[in-house]
RNA sequence: GGGCGCUUAGCUCAGCUGGAAGAGCGUCGCCCUUACAAGGCGAAGGUCGCAGGUUCGAGCCCUGCAGCGCCCACCA
């Protein structure tokens, strides 16, 4: 035993993060079954991001349970990515290097970066797309390695050599073949559709990247001509679209439209004819009752265009600008096409808010504006990432099916276990609102891209319809370097040839896919059977309607499974004032200094006790109780291990019912675990602990010195080792750093792999009651009280104490009286059979008058 | 508008199947006590959001309301 005489928290975490790593204490053992292994499927954090206190607490809680499960005999495959594929990552490196991708350019494999010499005017450099993405390996590179180094200190028992990055060779691999399965099955499909449409990124977006914004508005009262000479008011907030509107919708049952239903009136400006047509979707008590329809003002003009098979005049381009006028031409029919195409010119490179303020102007001059525009706040569409209001652009785009399966993902979501349950609800509530497939394709350069290339035509047209796709074996490819089968480099761009897909996979398609990327699908079959379908997705709750929903939907279509039995939630971390933090607000906390300032073991004390699913303020005063438990623990367990006196057989009523006692916490502490409820463990186990400490330790102290004989300090000396044993492996999950220190004291191995602490290993306290701990500590409390108010030193003697409780609770007081006479210094301790209990202190010497 | 969650001490939160309101922090007081003074011991502090109901008994169950947070829907 190697009890140092000034125990410390300091340093430990360099000393036993070393120390975990050289001896490979959390490396998986892949020749366990799938039965004996635990699987989780962690979140790799974006890189290019910085992680934040929140990444903090939910790490520490995934880490909780894979430190338990571990303890309980599972070997727990715990490997981590980094989210490197995707926007941030591309901006970053595109203003790091001054460079841009381009799809069009071959591979240059003798490219170096450094020699790389900038043109004068400053603009970037073309780069083709796997030189960029050779970059961009480059730089997250130094982002994962920082990453790693807080989740290292954080103490996450990860298993370090089994690591993933998204944009990495292995899981564009992973991508790619999942993309080529769920295409051949034709769960993937290419379409040219309406879709929304982020206008400054110029990407399609798909419905979980949309976040709605209030913005003010003005609604427009716009009369249309009837034919027969009368007016039709519509209301609208995008007048600048008339020029697009290709009909008019009311509701079939609403009376006051139902003559004009069938007929057809003429748009103001461009005189455009357009029917007037009925759709239940028409909500009688929006504006005026009757609406326009444009293609696209927004999806509902999706709906009603498909619906209704109406043509489509789109005048909005890729960029948000209005086009120029075609009327007159075929499709673009006009009474005036002359004034049509002059109204248009005045709106033309505009973008829709400066189009719609030059467009009211020309309503009011026409006479068409009824009223001047009233205010409205209303709620617009944006992509989260974005700055303007989407569009809905008709663009070629690969999709998911998502929409027919619906059902089968409900059923999903209610065979996964949820922690906590009622998060289920969020699923369930996003599936069915569904109203679009999944748009995968991303007209971006950095990412996946799509293993397709297009045949080309005697035109060089692409032929859509028929796309040639990679052989699995080739995987990764990238079309814009790689040539497809048959086909020879030459003949790229050529007509008759072929030309690579450019574009890119939505980032999700890729991190939908973590379960197969860290259990190597397809490339390891023998891992990947011991690991899939995976025991644990930790995520946070915002990331439920893209992160889960997307791995749940890729795995119901690849495996028909869950990808996992249990989805474990975090909440956010507030800030003291009930804030979320950000970067804007500047409320964000710096992790790194955070467990500079308490210690690794303190921070993830005030982590695990955050319960699941709930909302967690960042309180640093709970850092220092953390702190404090675990000098607690060092401190305490320096003292249990330093009685001179040899254990012996726990025989004492007192220590036997303080085990039975401990033994209900470690049954009540496994079921909260088992029910991922980490924080209730925690503090059952500390609320243990603290009366461990300040009644046990104090009741059989002299005991423990040997006042009354080797044998009943052998009982004593016993049960504090027992005791302390057990509560170290309590508390591994939370403290791992100050656990593995006590542990090495006088312990081999790890405590970290220690068995999780049994009822069956506490047997000595069999047939022992724990009143008898719980009594004698309640007398020693009360005797500690008296003094406390007498103002006096907890040294001073008691001339007599009286204790009165029950007939049955005396009994097993009298069971422990020799040791509450030590504790309190009692000299003549009676107990009173009564109704109620009570306990009178005469102090041997009187209060010290103030 | 629909849904989910929350509302208990100044603060952060526990309160299991209904049975005498709890912890920690903070505040205040005391104690150098041979593990720990960057400690320890103790005290004060609550109309359990509001209103009804069920029950012998409600913080907990039911109904309604209010406030806060989040999710979803909502561009005429």
């Amino acid at each position: 035993m190697r009890v140092p005489e000034k125990p410390s928290l300091d340093g430990l975490e360099a000393k036993w993060g070393e120390w975990w790593e050289t001896t490979g204490t959390y490396r998986f053992d892949r020749s366990k079954t799938r039965e004996q292994i635990f699987a989780i499927d962690t979140p790799p954090p974006t890189a290019s991001g910085s992680l934040h206190i929140g990444h903090v607490m939910s790490y520490t809680h995934t880490d909780i349970v894979a430190r338990y499960r571990r303890m309980r005999g599972r070997e727990v495959f715990y490997p981590i990515g980094w989210d490197d594929n995707g926007l941030a990552t591309e901006r970053r490196v595109q203003n790091y290097f001054g460079v841009r991708p381009d799809p069009s350019l071959p591979y240059d494999p003798t490219f170096d970066v450094t020699a790389l010499e900038r043109p004068d005017d400053d603009r970037p450099v073309r780069v083709s797309r796997p030189n960029f993405i050779e970059l961009c390996e480059r730089v997250t590179a130094e982002d994962e390695k920082a990453f790693e180094s807080l989740f290292r200190l954080l103490g996450l028992s990860v298993d370090w050599t089994q690591t993933y990055t998204t944009i990495g060779e292995h899981s564009r691999r992973v991508s790619q073949r999942g993309f080529l399965r769920l295409a051949r099955k034709g769960l993937a499909y290419t379409a040219e559709a309406p879709t929304l449409w982020d206008v400054d990124f110029q990407t399609p977006v798909a419905q979980a990247e949309i976040e709605d914004r209030e913005r003010d508005g003005q609604y427009h009262r716009i009369a249309f001509d009837r034919s027969d000479g009368g007016r039709v008011e519509i209301e609208t907030s995008r007048p600048e679209l008339i020029p697009a509107c290709v009909a008019l919708v009311a509701h079939p049952d609403d009376d006051r439209y139902h003559d004009l239903v069938g007929s057809t009136v003429t748009t103001p400006l461009f005189r455009v004819p357009v029917p007037v047509v009925a759709h239940h979707l028409a909500d009688p008590e929006k504006g005026t009752g009757i609406a326009m329809i444009c293609t696209f003002g927004d999806v509902t003009d999706v709906t009603w265009w498909r619906e209704l098979g109406l043509p489509a005049r789109v005048v909005v381009r890729r960029d948000g600008t209005l086009a120029e006028g075609r009327f007159g031409e075929p499709g673009w029919e006009s009474e005036d096409a002359g004034a049509a195409n002059a109204a248009m010119a005045e709106l033309t490179d505009k973008a829709s808010n400066q189009a719609r303020r030059r467009i009211v102007e020309l309503l009011r001059e026409a006479g068409a504006l009824l009223d001047e525009p009233t205010p409205v706040r209303h709620v617009v569409k944006f992509y989260e990432k974005g700055d303007r209001p989407l569009e809905v652009i008709t663009s070629r785009q690969w999709f998911v099916r998502t929409l027919d399966r619906r059902d089968d993902l409900l059923a999903r979501g209610r065979e996964l276990s949820w922690h906590p349950s009622f998060m289920g609800a969020r699923f369930a509530t996003w599936v069915e609102g569904l109203n679009q497939d999944w748009a995968i394709s991303r007209q971006r350069f950095f990412g996946v891209p799509f293993p397709v290339w297009f045949r080309l035509d005697d035109e060089a047209e692409p032929l859509y319809d028929d796309p040639i796709f990679a052989d699995e074996a080739t995987l990764p490819v990238d079309p814009s370097a790689d040539v497809p089968p048959g086909f020879t480099a030459e003949q790229r761009g050529r007509p008759g040839g072929f030309i690579g897909d450019p574009d890119v996979m939505d980032t999700w398609a890729t991190s939908s896919l973590t379960p197969q990327i860290a259990g190597h699908w397809e490339d390891d079959d023998d891992l990947f059977r011991r690991v899939f379908p995976m025991d644990m997705r930790p995520q946070a709750h915002d990331i439920i309607r893209t992160w889960l929903f997307y791995t749940v939907l890729r795995a119901d279509l690849e495996h028909d499974s869950l990808p996992w039995s249990n989805a474990v939630i975090s909440g956010f971390v507030l800030d003291p004032d009930r804030k979320k933090m950000s970067k804007s607000k500047g409320n964000v906390v710096v992790p790194t200094e955070v467990f500079e300032r308490h210690s690794s073991d303190a921070v993830r004390y005030w982590a695990g006790s955050a319960r699941l699913g709930y909302d967690a303020a960042f309180d640093e005063q709970q850092m220092k109780v953390g702190r404090r438990l675990a000098i607690k623990i060092l401190n305490a367990s320096r003292f249990a291990l330093s009685m001179e006196a040899a254990p012996g057989d726990v025989t004492e009523p007192l220590d036997r019912s303080m085990l039975a006692s401990l033994r209900e916490v470690v049954r009540q502490a496994t079921e909260a675990f088992d029910d991922y409820e980490h924080a209730k463990a925690l503090d059952l186990v500390e609320r243990f602990f603290w009366g461990f400490t300040d009644d046990y330790l104090e009741l059989v102290k002299q005991r423990a010195y040997g006042v009354h004989g080797a044998e009943k300090a052998g009982s004593a000396v016993a049960a504090l080792h027992q005791a302390l044993d057990v509560l170290l492996r309590l508390f591994a999950p939370f403290l791992p750093y100050v656990t593995e220190e006590v542990w090495s004291w006088w312990r081999e191995g790890s405590v970290h792999r220690a068995a999780w602490p049994s009822a069956s290993e506490l047997d000595v306290a069999d047939g022992a009651d724990p009143e008898i701990y719980e009594v004698s500590a309640g007398a020693l409390t009360a005797i500690r009280k008296e003094k406390a108010l007498a103002k006096v030193s907890l040294r001073i003697p008691v001339e007599r104490a009286t204790v009165r409780d029950t007939g049955a609770r005396l009994a097993k007081l009298e069971l422990g009286a020799a040791d509450l006479r030590e504790a309190g210094n009692v000299q003549i301790l009676e107990t009173e059979p009564a109704d109620a209990a009570s306990v009178d202190v005469v102090l041997a010497q009187p209060a010290q008058q103030a």
